[in-house]
DNA sequence: TTATATACAAACACACATGTATGTAAATAG
DNA sequence: CTATTTACATACATGTGTGTTTGTATATAA
């Protein structure tokens, strides 16, 4: 009735993003209709279409507000300072260590974040027009290897991987075992198998690395 | 209009679970009718109901058809003589390799295990009454771990790994590492970026165990 | 201050999927 | 050889979601 100003707008559409978050990964999104978003969200589905095309455009406004984030933090925590050798603390492998421990840790303590990890891992479909976002999914990856693939030739030239392979092999290699963890990790909804021995597992994979 | 014997039924049941695998693999299972599949298969939904209960009890008998089947190979390719020494040639690490390269050897010759395993890993979601297939995956992945971790300990045995770890954390971290690459490998369905490289990077992750 | 665009709510129109119930011809049991 | 079950096809009943359109009060621009 009354009409809201742009900020209050704006409060609704979040509104309106969480409240489908916890539906779809209560029913999955196909069983979620509009409708219970919009009566979760305590607005009609007036309020939903008005800010969002259908239920993929929220879909992927919801996926955009935790991997877009994911995305920026990788360099810091990958890369920043990597060359400063005077750190002797800046050792590549723990550097690659603690991104993956903190990936992790991110996904533990923000709901938000991994309930949207557990819609996106197992309670979608990417068929139709949301088959593209495995596009994405696949361009991420790539980038995420070759980041590493620099962590790792960083730690090649300090001597404290096997020279007999290559970085790029390390780094294909901890990708996929961290593709599986994550995985893992999300669909371990009690908790037992890997969420509680995740770290261990993390650093059990980079201690097989030292030589 | 004319019954069918019961070779003949049998048939049909399998063809609309063709039918069912090919129809889904493409629209996704929650935006395919049980009509659409019918027409597929070349009956009705009378058809459909009479063999099915739901889309959920046919989804589960796509499933089973080629999981049931990995299992039994599990046993077979990782521990089957593993205990015969006197065959030089068997190399737990080896034997590991490959069964992991006939797995995925399985998914590129055998495109009805392709199509199911990209319906259960991008075109379905794990909800509602099929939640529990979850539980399942989780209780099928603990039994792939505890046969790695047999080859393993052999392994160690044999001196050919590290001793400073155990069996069971490089079973994880193999198992971790291949949970990944099925995932890769499905999605990649160009090929370009896991499809065509499969082969190498499980020979490199093995590689990279060796001492 | 007025005009217009905004941020929704409410109402409408349409399609479509599901489950069940009924019909039926032939296979099979006895 | 008859009775019954099987293996479906057909018809029915119903609910439910979606996209669009219209209405409207107010923020905002001019």
């Amino acid at each position: 009735m009354v009409r809201k100003t742009k900020q209050e707008a704006e409060q609704t559409r979040q509104c309106i993003i969480n409240a489908a978050r916890e539906v779809f990964v209560d029913k999955g999104v196909s069983k979620t209709s509009l409708e219970e978003i919009a009566r979760h969200a305590g607005v009609t589905r007036g309020a939903v279409y008005w800010h969002f095309e259908n239920k993929s455009d929220l879909l992927h406004a919801m996926r955009d507000q935790v991997v877009l984030p994911l995305i920026d933090r990788m360099d810091d925590e990958l890369l920043l300072n990597l060359d400063k050798e005077q750190n002797p603390d800046n050792d590549p492998l723990t550097r690659i260590e603690n991104f993956l421990l903190c990936t992790i840790q991110v996904l533990s303590d923000h709901q938000e974040t991994r309930q949207t990890y557990e819609i996106m891992m197992t309670k979608c479909e990417y068929v139709g027009e949301f088959e593209k976002v495995m596009q994405q999914i696949m361009s991420n990856c790539s980038s995420i290897v070759d980041k590493l693939e620099q962590a790792y030739a960083k730690a090649m030239k300090k001597q404290l991987i096997k020279p007999t392979l290559t970085a790029a092999q390390y780094a294909q290699d901890t990708h996929l075992f961290f593709s599986g963890l994550l995985h893992m990790w999300v669909k371990d909804t009690d908790g037992n198998r890997y969420r509680n021995q995740a770290e261990t597992l993390i650093h059990t994979h980079i201690e097989m690395r030292r030589q």
